[in-house]
DNA sequence: GTCTGTGCAAATTGTTTGCACGCAA
DNA sequence: TTGCGTGCAAACAATTTGCACAGAC
């Protein structure tokens, strides 16, 4: 049976707050100074769960380090190769895609990611 | 100036012929038996600078490996959740998607990856 | 009291790097 | 001969895990 935890509840908060897809570093850093003693390894753990379960999840690895999501919600992802940042992308573009998919290629796909990579609006000027 | 390599050259030619996306790991298995004395690093070093130069590419990281492509040509991926295993998915989505990112989102977009999850044939049986 | 959640630190693992030597130009 | 390419092993860094204790039920 699983049970309450009040850090588990802080985490999934950040992470669903964050609109910067953050890493589970970025998640601890965030929450160290409410919950002092945090440790990094809760925080892999409950993203591991999280994910596991449908709860959040993983937007893919951007420069070594996996990136989270909180927004369960059918959307795409931008890249920036410049300074790795990631932002959401509405794109409603494949509805039925995956039953298509599953059809042609005798597969069971249930869903797809959709990510475009390239140069955020602030990399651009550099 | 960039020299010729002849273990270099192997790497790039495997890649090319498999259709597994193979990891560093996969690669460096398949050639050691024809280049004994290969060493990973070198696959990976090579493998970095394919992806760096745009010889090759990367399909992401699955399982805590990261899976190359030696084909270049615009095509989506099939990830096996079961497996792992990934394949090739021809796709003609998304012409002009990356203009329509680009200018809605005022980045600059240029390439995108459409990667779909689920099931393969093999898996779906047990 | 039982059993899940956590801190902590050690272990694991994919990948990178420094250095001396090998090989292509 | 010049200098890139490589083997080797050590270094790195993100993530996982074992264990004893804390907290939810």
């Amino acid at each position: 049976m699983k049970k309450f935890s009040r850090k588990r509840n802080a985490i999934l908060g950040a992470l669903r707050a964050s609109k910067e897809h953050p890493t589970a570093e970025m998640l601890y850093a965030q929450l160290k100074p409410e919950y002092p003693d945090l440790s990094l390894g809760t925080v892999y753990r409950n993203l591991a769960m999280f994910k596991e379960e449908g709860t959040a999840l993983s937007v893919g690895v951007v420069d070594g380090q996996e990136r989270f999501d909180g927004w369960t919600e059918p959307h795409s992802h931008f890249i920036c190769e410049g300074c790795g940042s990631v932002s959401d992308i509405e794109c409603k573009a494949g509805d039925g895609l995956c039953e298509a998919v599953s059809e042609r290629f005798g597969v069971r796909a249930t869903r797809y990611e959709l990510t475009f990579r390239g140069l955020c609006a602030a990399c651009m000027k550099s």
